[in-house]
DNA sequence: GGTACTCTCTGTAGTAACTACAGGTTCAAG
DNA sequence: CTTGAACCTGTAGTTACTACAGAGAGTACC
């Protein structure tokens, strides 16, 4: 099993589909840092980097916080968690989620009651603003 | 039909239950300003103010970003809408809430998925973790 | 070897929409 | 008159990036 060689920052960015810009962000918050450099100071990361830069990601793209990830990282690679730990967390924020569907769904409800006493006139007499103004007061 | 008297910035947040501080970066960003104050400085919030405030407010609260908030009051004070361009603002906005619902249920979906993997053991030897790990490099 | 072009480096500033704090007036109640 | 709450200003912090400027590497081609 040879090593490959490492990669550097751009190469990175693109084999994950992330910004390069947000690998660097990555590293001065501590989070993930390459593990090496060349010896004109470009970044080098290793599969081990590489990996480590993909989890956090991949925690990204589910919605945890970058406080999370850094919490989930650790845990995962200093085996210092338990399944049942990890779970939690990982309900927590499903639940978080649940609630923002709920949240917008009402939203939505709202604003399209408002919008379709819209009648798309060319005139500035809007039952729609109209409805905005006094929902508005009837909520205070 | 008499004049009330004008309300002071705290008054006003507790009646629109806004924050006290949004409402001075409210000013700050010029969205909406108290017309007077006080001899000692004090902003001093007429109805018209307030109703102002309160438009705003409300239509972050059905999530405009500020700068459809903005756009929104000069249309409805300057009478220069059209009813068919405020219905178009918020058919917009509207989709855009429809698609952040969307989304959010597929990234539940995943998560769901991903966490029904956990059978919450006290071992670190956790397929959620596992699976959050491979499933990542699937994507890649 | 030279030249041109891309990549990377650093530090820093900007984004959205607030929120919080410090250090100093002013107001209102008792 | 005192005391405590409310208000004033300016500024910094929050989240998770993104963008830019100016300078130094790396590389492809002639």
């Amino acid at each position: 099993m040879r090593m490959k060689r490492p990669l550097k920052r751009g190469a990175v960015a693109e084999l994950l589909d992330s910004n390069i810009e947000t690998i660097r962000y990555y590293e001065t918050i501590g989070l993930v840092a390459a593990s090496a450099r060349s010896d004109s100071g470009h970044r080098l990361y290793s599969e081990a980097d590489i990996e480590r830069l993909r989890f956090a990601l991949r925690l990204r793209q589910l919605g945890f916080a970058l406080a999370e990830v850094r919490e989930l990282l650790t845990m995962t690679e200093e085996q210092t968690f338990s399944c049942k730990q990890v779970g939690e967390i990982a309900e927590i924020h499903l639940s978080q989620i649940h609630r923002k569907i709920d949240d917008l769904r009402q939203l939505a409800m709202s604003l399209e009651e408002i919008t379709n006493q819209c009648e798309r006139t060319d005139t500035p007499d809007c039952a729609l603003v109209l409805s905005l103004k006094t929902s508005s007061r009837a909520l205070n």
